[in-house]
DNA sequence: TCTCGTATGATTGTATACAATTATACGAGA
DNA sequence: TCTCGTATAATTGTATACAATCATACGAGA
């Protein structure tokens, strides 16, 4: 692991706290809410079966993040995330993924890239076999390893931060095996360009990696079916 | 304004948990604490004269900064900035900058066009005046609008977000009439190449900027002045 | 002397009570 | 009927009380 455990899977899971933060986000993000639908603490509290205190501090992350607007002595209420938004943020990873690339051709260990091998080959076995979970959990644990590799708090943080906004679509869009092992043959081109201390061609495979994730993601229609706005 | 006001705008210095916030962070960015020091909410209280609830709010927040790491049940250590994470940040924000440079190109409303000619200009006088204090805050205000002009939320959300990061050290490197000159000039061409429609030069141009403001402020030997950490 | 377990204190996690603010409803006056 | 002001309710902001967890100190036993 990082010296840099990122927020999520410190703090949460066992407090009450985490909990409501992610079940809050999950629904947004799921859209169980309306845009600008107003969120009452109470309410939510209710629903979790916990107090206003853990809710409160769930909303004061979520402000961060940027998933809802807390307006003083007033209320919070949902921001959402619009297909824009997604398709913003894949291009904005795909510039971040691709200097992510090149910093790790330069700072990567030699546990980081033996673990990238290790990564890269199981995928195929698994492509291979048709095993979506596993494709898409070692998928998941590439990139963690080249945020990792890149030596960067700052861009790992971020890049942690997007990965995490877009994992649920993102999920559905490895749920085609074409796509998968795709993705897998990806990875291996990025693994060999890391290896062959070629950070140009890094972080051109990796931006590319990246529009190819939209782009398939957009193609097969897997998006649409997730959000059902009007826009 | 654009339609989604940052956070420390909107939810802040009228609610004790903003004050906390902003005071913590301020006090982090600018060296007060140590690196892996521990925050307790009951002294952090004690010391600004509130209670630990809006104490605790406040560390939920800057741990999703980065700034601080919350362990459960345990406590909350200063992260820090470092002399890299800066580094990071500016080449980092200079990726950013030139997307929404090109972004803007093709977004960017009337009205936006003529605060931002109307921004150089006024800059332009203040420089030659050597007004240092319009000048820094001329030069925040044209990055605002970039980052509305480009239409897109998530963009602005990320960069709003680095331009706080950073505001403390980028502050003090505009404090030179030569820097905020030709911080201005860069300005002016940025917008040339925004009202000639052309995206390509937007962005190369948006690019160097950063870049140039990260080398002039390692080069003044401001930065170092300002952190005080042995690396 | 060392190790381990227990007890005590400190600190955080959560719930709740109270204060402040905002929204709403209702009625008086024009 | 409309407007405005007041009263009331709802909601958030803050403080505090209590519970749970963790760190430390101390002493018993080997």
């Amino acid at each position: 692991m990082g010296s840099y455990d990122v927020k999520q899977e410190v703090s949460d899971k066992y407090s009450l706290r985490g909990r409501v933060f992610h079940k809050l986000r999950e629904d947004i993000l799921s859209g169980k809410y309306e845009e600008h639908e107003e969120l009452k603490e109470v309410a939510i509290g209710e629903e979790l079966g916990v107090s206003r205190t853990p809710v409160r501090e769930a909303f004061r992350q979520l402000e961060l993040e940027g998933l809802i607007q807390i307006i003083p002595n007033k209320g919070a209420y949902v921001t959402g995330i619009t297909e824009n938004d997604v398709k913003d943020i894949y291009v904005i990873r795909s510039l971040l993924e691709g200097l992510c690339a090149r910093w790790a051709t330069e700072h990567i260990t030699k546990e980081q890239m033996e673990e990238m091998e290790e990564n890269v080959y199981l995928a195929k076995f698994h492509a291979e076999k048709g095993h979506l979970e596993q494709l898409a959990e070692l998928d998941n644990r590439f990139h963690d390893i080249m945020y990792e590799a890149c030596h960067s708090k700052m861009l790992e943080h971020q890049l942690k931060d997007f990965h995490q906004y877009v994992l649920r679509v993102r999920k559905k869009t490895l749920a085609t095996i074409s796509r998968g092992s795709a993705s897998n043959h990806e990875h291996e081109l990025i693994l060999d360009a890391i290896k062959d201390k070629n950070p140009d061609m890094a972080e051109k495979l990796a931006n590319d990696h990246m529009i190819n994730a939209y782009q398939n993601m957009v193609k097969s229609g897997l998006y649409e079916a997730y959000h059902t706005e009007k826009e």
